[in-house]
DNA sequence: TGCATATATTAGCATATATAAATATTCTAA
DNA sequence: TTAGAATATTTATATATGCTAATATATGCA
């Protein structure tokens, strides 16, 4: 029997990979990311806009930079966030690109 | 308040796109779609070099085959699968490339 | 200090899913 | 048709996760 002579993945990338998928895995965390697209924006600004929790927000940007997809800056008592994987960015936008004319 | 002037997703494309991030989203599945990268392999061949049950692996293919991830051609008693969707492979292979150097 | 606003965290619930053992199905060959 | 091989399905279990309400924390301001 022959197999392929692929690298095998190493656990780390495995890891890494299957993390960064499973984020994007999600509904609301994909429409988060692509409202994050071009702009910062508040927490609350994004439960508005996207008509959700603001506890499931928090709680969806806080799983997103435990994994770097996201950054934040405080103003005050207001936290802007911003995407903070370029890469991750561009997988989600050919995603979505592919998707539509699919 | 101003927002981003990006189209919103629509519910077809959130799903879609979600449902194959989704599908990435775990290392057995990745371990077996990237195992097929060049080459079809039957079931058992999988489960032998990646070390997994062998209803694991046939189970993972079908979730993968529901969403067209993979397709399979049976020759005798012995069922060859193969990766179904270059598109998905490219985020793939992007993702995993993304993770090696970084 | 005390209050209001914005965000984060906790806890409970419901749902989803990955794995594995056991069983069933499908096909080939004798 | 019957036995054996390859794959699929069923069932059970454990784990993960998304959402929500409630509570906590942090900041700015009077």
């Amino acid at each position: 029997m022959k197999y392929d002579t692929e690298p095998e993945l190493t656990e780390e990338q495995l890891t890494h990979v299957s993390q960064i998928f499973k984020a994007l895995g999600d509904p609301t965390r994909i429409r988060i990311l692509h409202f994050l697209l071009d702009q910062e924006y508040s927490v609350n600004e994004i439960a508005e806009k996207l008509e959700l929790h603001q506890s499931t927000v928090s709680h969806q940007l806080s799983t997103m930079k435990k994994i770097r997809l996201v950054k934040s800056r405080r103003e005050g008592t207001t936290i802007y966030y911003s995407h903070d994987d370029k890469h991750v960015i561009d997988l989600l936008t050919e995603a979505i690109n592919h998707a539509c004319h699919n």
